[in-house]
DNA sequence: GTGGCGTCC
DNA sequence: CAGAGGGACGCCACT
């Protein structure tokens, strides 16, 4: 059997999209029945043009790269653009060409701050460097960036003139700290990459040497790092050129070296079209969005938060008889083991005895001292992390914090957020959840949470085709005491809550490959106990058992497995030597296909609310994304409208063998909305 | 920069 | 016999 046991089914544009991905031409007229709102204001009156082959002579080599080995590909010249006759000569040739490398050079990397110094242009035989703000002892006279992005704006904004270049996400942000949208975004060589060849580096200097044979000038290099880091618009104009001109070029020829061999896939074809693609610029919207915070009350918190800390290191230290570092793993280690000589539960990979939360509460049945910090660390956590941090990510333009979401990270084709991390923000404990409260609703407005309910597992249903475990989900069970009803033998009313804790732990441990062992540690039971509790579950859904041993089967002879949707997930390491890495690639290969099948349904629904909301010119904002939930901003009186379509689209937007449900909570903050 | 730990889904 | 739970990000200590 195949991971993925069948083709799902598409609503309307979704299915459009799949059909003909990949084929430019195409992508761009789907777009205009599909896409967003600036597409079709853009494209509104005109004919898609029909996109020219290259035509242009094998461009010669850079003299920098005359001595290149034979198996590198190409390059163009390198060249800079001078005074207002040279960016008026680039901006009609831009005008007459098809697909052009582009790239932007700033002031820094906060997509939400950074200010242009130059921009790059990749096309015919020509990679031009644009300087705009180099300021250095005798630079040359620039044109600047106002000048530059009127004479340009038509450019940048037609989403008939088509780009591609690496992260093109960033390059918008930069544009749009200017008031220039970037249209006509084609392609991403980032997220060629990430479709194509998901365990492999991204970064562009690693891609232009697998795809091309090329040795690219790192940044690095040019600006220095660490303390002797100069800012780019300190770099002399000249190397500026060599650099900014190679990105664009290489952003082209990394296409053009990616782009047949995603198209040749129907898959891969797809999800690059229809899922990531597309998303890119909803998460751009996101990003620009924001969360409006309470900053005031996180720093009430902080402050409550630290005398506490005061008080249990105080308590701490009595307890140890003397003074230490309860940050310092190393100390905590030393105190307990050495000075106190309690026994030791687990080491660390490093040998190591380990002071983590398990060993700790283990630990508190006996002593003092443990239970001292394992409180203290929770405190510390959620100030360092939380309370102290976010208030300071407030961006003082727009009163809110902006997170960034990395799109070409995590493996399953899960969303990274970072800068801050707005996928971890506590919610399992009281005092953690109070942090959410200050993830607030402007006034007028109401936070909409809406989340999948049990999404991975029913997506295992729909995978193994279980006629068991479909059937917990068609009558609306509550799936855990379902389990626990098959597991244990019992009726469904006679489940108790330890039964259903641990079908909860069975249920969450198969989707991550756990072991009895595994099992037995969380649920504090014997591993033969645990080892009966697995064997129960797999004859009562032996299409479980059939789909896991068949995922571990596919994966080793193929190499790979995939979601529902094609992305495919490549697994090296289950040919390895090492038992232990062939393990952990099987587990990962057992979870991919659902942890990834989820990450793809989430995208396209997101994809599908904000086309929604434009089309419906709604004021609502989509805030947030964590993994199987939604957050947006509504406006009081869309709330009704948009609590329903969000929830109907977010369920339709996939046709698996088991329903989708999504519970939609609202509340004044973040917390309340659950 | 690495290791240990803890937060989320 | 050891190790035995998928995917992330970020804080702190320590080198």
């Amino acid at each position: 059997m195949l991971t993925v046991k069948r083709d799902v089914p598409l609503p309307f544009s979704i299915a459009e999209l799949a059909t003909h991905a990949g084929d430019d031409a195409r992508l761009r007229e789907q777009f205009a029945t599909f896409g967003f709102k600036s597409w079709l204001r853009e494209l509104e009156g005109e004919a898609p043009e029909k996109p020219r082959a290259r035509t242009f002579a094998p461009a010669p080599a850079n003299p920098d790269h005359a001595a290149a080995p034979p198996a590198e590909a190409p390059r163009r010249r390198y060249a800079t653009v001078q005074g207002e006759e040279g960016l008026d000569a680039l901006a009609r040739a831009l005008d007459a060409a098809d697909l052009v490398g582009f790239d932007t050079e700033t002031t820094g990397l906060d997509p939400m701050a950074a200010r242009l110094v130059g921009m790059s242009f990749a096309f015919g035989d020509t990679a031009w460097y644009l300087p705009l703000e180099h300021a250095y002892p005798d630079a040359p006279v620039q044109v600047g960036t106002g000048k530059a992005l009127a004479r340009l704006k038509h450019w940048l904004e037609s989403d008939r003139h088509r780009k591609v270049g690496q992260n093109l996400k960033y390059d918008s942000h930069v544009l749009l700290n200017h008031g220039v949208r970037l249209g006509g975004i084609a392609h991403d060589t980032l997220l060629e990459s990430y479709v194509l060849e998901v365990h492999e580096r991204h970064d562009m200097d690693s891609l232009a040497l697998r795809h091309l044979g090329w040795k690219t000038i790192t940044y690095d290099e040019v600006t220095g790092k660490g303390a002797a880091r100069i800012p780019f618009s300190s770099v002399e104009v000249g190397r500026a050129t060599e650099y900014a001109a190679e990105d664009a070029d290489c952003a082209l020829a990394l296409h053009e070296a990616m782009a047949p061999k995603i198209e040749s896939d129907p898959k891969l074809a797809r999800v690059y079209g229809s899922i990531e693609l597309p998303v890119m610029p909803v998460l751009l919207t996101m990003e620009r969005n924001g969360v409006l915070l309470d900053a005031a009350r996180l720093e009430r918190q902080s402050h409550e938060l630290g005398k506490t800390m005061l008080e249990l290191e105080q308590k701490a230290h009595a307890s140890a008889g003397q003074p230490f570092n309860l940050n310092s793993p190393k100390q905590i280690q030393e105190i307990l083991f050495e000075r106190l000589g309690l026994p030791v539960k687990k080491k660390t990979p490093s040998g190591q005895p380990s002071t983590d939360e398990d060993v700790l509460g283990e630990l508190a049945l006996d002593y003092p001292l443990p239970k001292l910090l394992l409180e203290y660390r929770s405190v510390a956590k959620l100030k360092s992390t939380y309370t102290d941090k976010l208030p300071r990510m407030v961006n003082a333009a727009t009163g809110r914090v902006h997170t960034t979401y990395s799109q070409a990270v995590a493996v399953t084709g899960r969303l990274a957020s970072n800068d801050p991390n707005l996928q971890n923000i506590p919610i399992r404990t009281a005092e953690g959840r109070r942090i959410r409260e200050a993830f607030v609703a402007p006034p007028g407005t109401k936070i909409v949470s809406a989340d999948y309910s049990q999404v991975e597992l029913r997506i295992m249903a729909h995978l193994s085709g279980d006629a068991g475990l479909r059937h917990a989900f068609e009558r609306g069970h509550d799936v855990h005491r379902a389990t626990a009803a098959e597991v244990f033998g019992l009726p469904l009313e006679k489940v108790s809550a330890d039964e259903r804790r641990a079908a909860k732990s069975i249920n969450f441990g198969l989707i991550y490959g756990m072991s009895a062992f595994g099992l037995a540690q969380n649920l504090g039971i014997e591993r033969a106990t645990a080892q009966a509790y697995i064997d129960s579950y797999f004859s009562r859904y032996p299409g479980v058992k059939r789909y896991m041993d068949e995922t571990r089967e596919k994966a080793r002879a193929q190499g790979f497995v995939e979601t529902v949707f094609g992305r495919r997930l490549w697994l090296p390491e289950m040919k390895s030597g090492s038992p232990q890495r062939r393990q952990a690639a099987e587990r990962a290969a057992i979870n991919a296909p659902m942890q990834g099948t989820a990450a793809d349904l989430v995208k396209l629904a997101m994809i599908q609310v904000q086309h929604w909301l434009d089309r419906e010119k709604l004021r609502s904002l989509l805030i947030m994304q964590v993994h199987d939930e939604l957050v947006l901003e509504v406006p009081e009186a869309e709330l009704a409208r948009v609590k329903e379509k969000v929830r109907e689209l977010m369920q339709g937007v996939g046709t698996l063998d088991v329903a989708l449900v999504v519970d939609v909570g609202v509340g004044e903050n973040w917390d309340q909305a659950h």
